[in-house]
DNA sequence: ATCTGAACCGAAACCGATTTCGATTGACTC
DNA sequence: GAGTCAATCGAAATCGGTTTCGGTTCAGAT
């Protein structure tokens, strides 16, 4: 037995709470033993482990996270490093998406532990910070960018990471993403099928990695038809870049009948301008998002789009991470979701097709 | 000198990160003078300080978190438990918060660590492990209850808290609250400015501890202009509730020119379901909203609302709570945060006052 | 009766800092 | 020149677990 002077007594209840030491005194086994027994190693007699659980039972004992971080060398916690100019209208889904990877982490044993940085070219330091001084085992780094300096960060020092958003030399690492050009060339498909010719497309930021899919997915389902895009304009993914467009569409006479927006947000906001200009949605002209905005259900009228679980990529995400650090190969933690079509208001047949003739 | 030996050598630019027992050998000088070097204690001449700082800086040291939260007894982060249930519209509002919350905190020295429970019976028991795992030092509460078992059980502990809303017993105890009180009393005043006398209120949950100040804002202001209200409706702050609320009016033929909502998401349900009825916001039906959601302010009309910054609050309360730990006195870490009204377009003057007489 | 090996458990080292308590040094006083 | 006190720094203990490496025990084989 190890001399383990309890300082204060381990009676059960005791504000204070107990240690693996004074269990040890109470039990008359050693640290190691109870440590395994805890931790249900196989070299640990059953009886003996339920002894050991039920004296922990009484003793209130809870393994200090500390201690163990410490011992064992794992942080147990992973880290998501939030720029805020990020956080926009996508808020929905960033809480969604979190809460989501913070349920499925605890259930794998792992905290999240969340950094905000202000500017968003101090995102690299945020992720050398909590990575030096041992606060997390692995980082979700959220919509990759082109030429991503976090990644290269991570990679240069071989920190587990999934991403989500696919990147240049992903082949050999973790990520999720959604399948967007099939998102978009489902839409524009819907939009053709319900009789539109004359399509536009709003992007977003280009130096989102996933942009060029969007525009990709529209351009094919196009051409597919032997169409293409009558008008473009370049946005921001904010509404702000939704009525700008709009406006600016109206200025030299709308030439087409569907608008389809990179994101949710912009469609609400060219929906909302396109009010002001006396435009009927969807009766005048059709609008469709994407990202599934819970307030695009609600917004006058409900905004067609494409959407995917935000919870699941979460959740998917979690046990990515988490499977990562424990030995997985990160080429077999790849992982593609396709997003589905949501019919909502803001599309319809076009008016020229309804009264029959086709407009000038 | 303490034989520390450095089991590879400390060459700067190694991959491991190097120790301060390594660190302690690079410079012939002690552990404890080290660390208290670094940490900046008076007792350690500023020619030493200047040369262990860089000398670390040399070596690339990093102190481990992990070995500073075990030997110092603190957790150096802050826990936030999320009830996925509690995120719906709100996320706008959560996000912001958090992610002021978390640049504040990281600022003060303090970590976010952010924990979703599916279960809301089941919140109690993520407080318990946080704090008795030691993962965390202290916890923010958001929008407390009546009765709030959250409450209670840190109180019972003595573990540091503060809570966003005030509750029973709350003197003694760290808080931040927005004024909504004052805030539905201005929204109030503002419709009766405008000319409307018969003014209707959709409640939310009532189990949220403001939920009442809200109501009493507009009574207040109601009855100070000799006026009372023509209708309440209960709902539980979800766009859906303010669709139901509507149409539940139109039912029963509408005997109020302007309905104050508790919240932007019941108002926004509330709008898009008066267009559907054919009622035109503002000119038939004024609508106000509470909480400043985003994208209120792009919805058709955007929607009059009383609001104030999330992020304030977020980072408000990073230091309240880190006060708190410090030592600083709850009863001095109280906050009451005024509203701002803020006019938009689903607000106006009453039809019936336009064309001069009062319809019956 | 001795040997072997699986099944269990313990001693000691370790993780990497902080904290407590003293020890040393040197300037300064009387 | 002895005594005092402030300024610096170090030894050892501590935080509370995990890991490594062995040491017993005892059933079954020889």
């Amino acid at each position: 037995m190890q001399g383990n002077a309890a300082k204060q007594g381990a009676k059960p209840g005791s504000a204070r709470r107990a240690t693996l030491a004074e269990l040890s005194d109470y039990l008359g086994l050693s640290k190691p033993t109870l440590s395994r027994a805890l931790n249900d190693y196989p070299d640990i007699a059953e009886a003996t482990k339920a002894r050991v659980r039920a004296a922990a039972q009484e003793l209130g004992y809870k393994a200090s996270s500390r201690a163990r971080q410490l011992s064992s060398g794992r942080a147990e916690a992973i880290g998501l490093v939030t720029s805020i100019a990020n956080t926009g209208l996508r808020s929905a889904y960033q809480s969604e998406f979190t809460n989501a990877l913070s349920l499925a982490l605890s259930r794998l044993g792992h905290d999240l532990l969340l950094h905000a940085v202000d500017d968003p070219a101090r995102e690299v330091e945020a992720y050398e910070r909590l990575s030096q001084e041992g606060k997390v085992d692995g980082f979700i780094v959220m919509r990759t960018r082109e030429d991503d300096p976090r990644i290269a960060y991570l990679e240069a020092r071989k920190i587990p990471f999934v991403t989500q958003g696919r990147f240049e030399g992903d082949e050999a690492q973790a990520w999720l993403d959604v399948d967007t050009a099939s998102g978009f060339q489902g839409v524009a498909k819907h939009l053709i099928e319900l009789g539109h010719r004359r399509i536009a497309y709003l992007s977003g930021d280009p130096d989102i990695y996933t942009s060029r899919h969007r525009r990709e997915g529209v351009v094919h389902a196009l051409s597919k038809a032997g169409l293409e895009l009558v008008s473009e304009f370049r946005g921001d993914f904010s509404a702000e870049a939704g009525r700008r467009a709009m406006m600016a569409a109206a200025r030299k006479e709308l030439n087409f009948t569907a608008l389809i927006c990179a994101n949710d947000a912009m469609a609400m906001g060219a929906v909302s301008a396109a009010g002001e200009l006396g435009l009927q949605v969807p009766a005048d002209l059709s609008i469709t998002g994407y990202d599934g905005v819970r307030l695009a259900e609600v917004f006058n009228p409900p905004i067609t789009t494409i959407s995917h679980s935000a919870a699941d990529c979460g959740a998917a995400m979690a046990s990515m991470i988490v499977g990562l650090i424990q030995g997985q190969a990160p080429s077999d933690l790849q992982q593609l979701v396709k997003p589905a079509l949501i019919l909502r208001g803001s599309t319809s047949t076009p008016k020229g097709l309804k009264t029959g003739g086709e407009n000038p």
